[in-house]
DNA sequence: GCCAACGTTGGC
DNA sequence: GCCAACGTTGGC
């Protein structure tokens, strides 16, 4: 099983309205790099960081689980959508997504902050500077690291 | 709200 | 195919 970080802004899509919603399309990627993660790595039952960013504080606010395959982001055909893409058909759909199930909210986020000093933590993107991949993969150490500070 | 860093677009 | 201009991300 993979692992991996998923962000949102909270005031767009959060923890607390995944937790609602119990599961929820993940809409709106537009980058090829976090697309290719969601087509190509995720599968069914991997679970997800839930990254909440532009917050106070913004960190790691929870798990979610891919709960689907992915399948395209039906917001790309919407021209009401701020998500539309001119350029995508239903035959040649550009844009895919898959869809997550609420697992988890932690007693409190993990902030950006904390995941910065944390040596075990340095290779991650989420901490490289200039780095803006809304999707990416967590190793296994990772993981374990992050839940532990976390729930500690 | 600012702005650095990055990805994308489009003229040539 | 280059690269300047532009738009976006996301921490602060």
């Amino acid at each position: 099983m993979n692992h991996w970080l998923m962000k949102s802004e909270p005031d767009v899509f959060s923890i607390d309205d995944l937790a609602r919603k119990k599961r929820s399309a993940w809409d709106g990627v537009r980058n090829y790099q976090a697309r290719n993660f969601m087509r190509d790595g995720m599968k069914i039952g991997d679970l997800i960081l839930f990254y909440h960013s532009n917050a106070e504080p913004s960190g790691i606010a929870g798990i979610a689980k891919v709960a689907s395959a992915a399948y395209p982001d039906p917001t790309q055909f919407d021209k009401k959508s701020e998500y539309f893409d001119p350029k995508a058909t239903k035959e040649k759909p550009i844009w895919q997504l898959v869809d997550v199930e609420f697992v988890e909210k932690f007693k409190a986020v993990l902030p950006l902050e904390r995941i910065k000093v944390e040596p075990e933590l340095s290779e991650m993107p989420l901490v490289q500077k200039g780095t803006r991949l809304s999707v990416m993969p967590v190793s296994h150490a990772e993981w374990q690291t992050i839940l532990r500070l976390a729930k500690s």
